[in-house]
DNA sequence: CTGAAAGCGCTTACAG
DNA sequence: CTGAAAGCGCTTACAG
């Protein structure tokens, strides 16, 4: 299977490799008619495509970007990575895609894959564990999207939920349906992982801002696994909470595998309210009420900023965070 | 920023651009103690990383492969995009997503994009859209693989599901829970995707092998946003159903929309099983019995395939169709 | 043991 | 209006 080169092409047209190119990149100005009518017919009749390895080599463009996610299996990167693959799509880039794992060693592995791929710029949810890497990027001005996590000193464009937004609404909506035990459940506050701190601190202001006493055994944390202990502790206190906010999806998965599990009825015995929209939010029983991030229009977001930066790298425009409301989905489980 | 070159490093390190790259390639065979310590040092101060794209053009091979899937919000895609991209991680080839959307002009697009980026190979869920195109790749010997879906007349290796034994499973949990009154709802059969008409006919050949006849009326098939009423004229009819089989989980989604709107207990009122598992079926309640695709080992197992076809050029081993054992999590929903 | 040279398939500045 | 030539950053067969 020998390939069809440009050779060929003008060859079999009986003009230069170089008019061939230039009607490949439709520079038609000073191009006779019958030329481009040969060489049109030509590349029909041999089946010629462009090798674009070859022209990335030569123009130092690839026209490709990476996408770095922490796990293509949970919902909210699924669905930042549609986005961002439709807006890329119109615009003729292509999207290479990368599972972190939230392991430093694996981001610092990809980004240096991506870049020996030579894409044009990268959308990564950091790890926040590899900032010598990210200092070297900004030095030498390679395009870089983060997304979901604020890496501190770090100055790079970053597309963001108003995480403490997002446990304002829930608050809200537990005070309007007359819960004022209001209790949370976190996964591990891990450092970088900004969207949760964000939304514990967004809980406690929240709280403040309606005159309510902060009481800390109505915050607990513990590994995903282990949550349902946690929880348990939690609802056994002697004052225990008639509300509970889930952190986020897994959180709000593990609620409600206990709630079923121990018969409690939403929102009688507990209100529960989600960060996360989930697919099952409408056909659970309760409707489940969720503060949904709006994935799309942050994927699509992040990729406009990244390929602003890719083509006009002169418009050197200062970095700045850039923050998506969340919506809240009131439905029955509060 | 201008990036460092094998020839600053021969530069750098005083030796001759062949022998930096002999070093790259871990051709040390002659290479003389000093040389490698030499060009060690000079990769290393000069923070050299190598030009994949230059690499590619010259050994014609770009340790890429591409994967067009219908859509990589449905659960099943990206389970199966993540055992790829596992096991390509680690032998060393980086993968390219894309979306058709089940649209064959998307395909098209995307493949030949595919090709002009000189992936290796193709991992395709294809639209049967395209006959002309596939046989234009098993021609000249390019590398694909399919998966969840068999297009007839063409040859290549194939990844799907024992659908048939899907709906078997299903069947067999129905009767064995007494309930023999089964009806089953899917989607629209297009034209290539497999999988509807292997689970339907499944469907028919398990009751047939049961000894139960066949009801037209229990089978019945709609668009997924009107599946709900399609599914209301079959509760409405007289002998209606005590048993639904959910073609795959989006059918199961509407169902279950369904039966929480219409207050039905499951399984008292309908017992239901859907093809596919989904993230809340455990916490449902009832929990929902399932059929589970193996996606994880599917993915391997594509992934695996394709690679062995690009390694071992010679091995031209005929196309074969590989078959995956569904498996049922019975719980409470039958 | 190491290096000069050719070549992968394009693009582009320049000459005519 | 078109073509010859150089060059993108590598690899590799071959010479020494």
């Amino acid at each position: 299977m020998r390939r069809i080169t440009i050779s060929d092409v003008a060859e079999h047209a009986g003009v230069s490799k170089s008019t061939v190119s230039q009607y490949l990149n439709k520079r038609y100005d000073y191009m006779g008619k019958k030329t481009k009518e040969r060489i049109e017919h030509a590349v029909k009749e041999l089946g010629y495509s462009p090798n674009i390895i070859a022209r990335s080599l030569k123009q130092k463009s690839t026209m490709t970007i990476g996408v770095i996610v922490a796990n293509i299996l949970h919902v909210f990167s699924t669905q930042v990575i549609r986005a961002i693959e439709d807006f890329c799509n119109e615009k003729d880039f292509h999207v290479i895609i990368c599972n972190a794992d939230d392991d430093p060693e694996k981001e610092k592995r990809y980004i240096e894959m991506l870049q020996s791929k030579q894409v044009d710029g990268i959308i990564a949810f950091p790890t926040g564990g590899n900032v010598e890497l990210y200092k070297a990027l900004i030095e030498v001005q390679f395009p870089v999207v983060f997304m979901d996590r604020i890496i501190p000193w770090i100055e790079i464009d970053t597309v963001i939920l108003d995480n403490e937004k997002a446990s304002f609404l829930a608050v809200e909506e537990f005070l309007r349906k007359g819960y004022r035990e209001i209790g949370m459940l976190s996964p591990p506050l891990r450092e970088n992982v900004t969207s949760r701190m964000e939304r514990i601190n967004g809980f406690k202001k929240a709280l403040d801002n309606k005159q309510i006493t902060f009481n800390q055994n109505y915050l607990m944390v513990g590994e995903i696994n282990n949550i349902q202990v946690v929880m348990k502790e939690m609802l056994e206190q002697d004052n225990p909470p008639d509300a509970l906010l889930a952190l986020n999806d897994r959180v709000l998965h593990e609620v409600l595998a206990f709630t079923k599990k121990h018969r409690m009825r939403l929102p009688e015995d507990l209100a529960v309210i989600g960060i996360d929209e989930v697919s099952y939010a409408n056909i659970y029983s309760p409707a489940l009420t969720t503060i949904q991030q709006p994935a799309f229009d942050m994927g699509k977001k992040a990729a406009e900023l990244l390929l602003n930066r890719i083509t006009n790298k002169e418009n050197c425009m200062d970095p700045k965070i850039y923050r998506f409301e969340p919506k809240l989905n009131s439905r029955e489980s509060c």
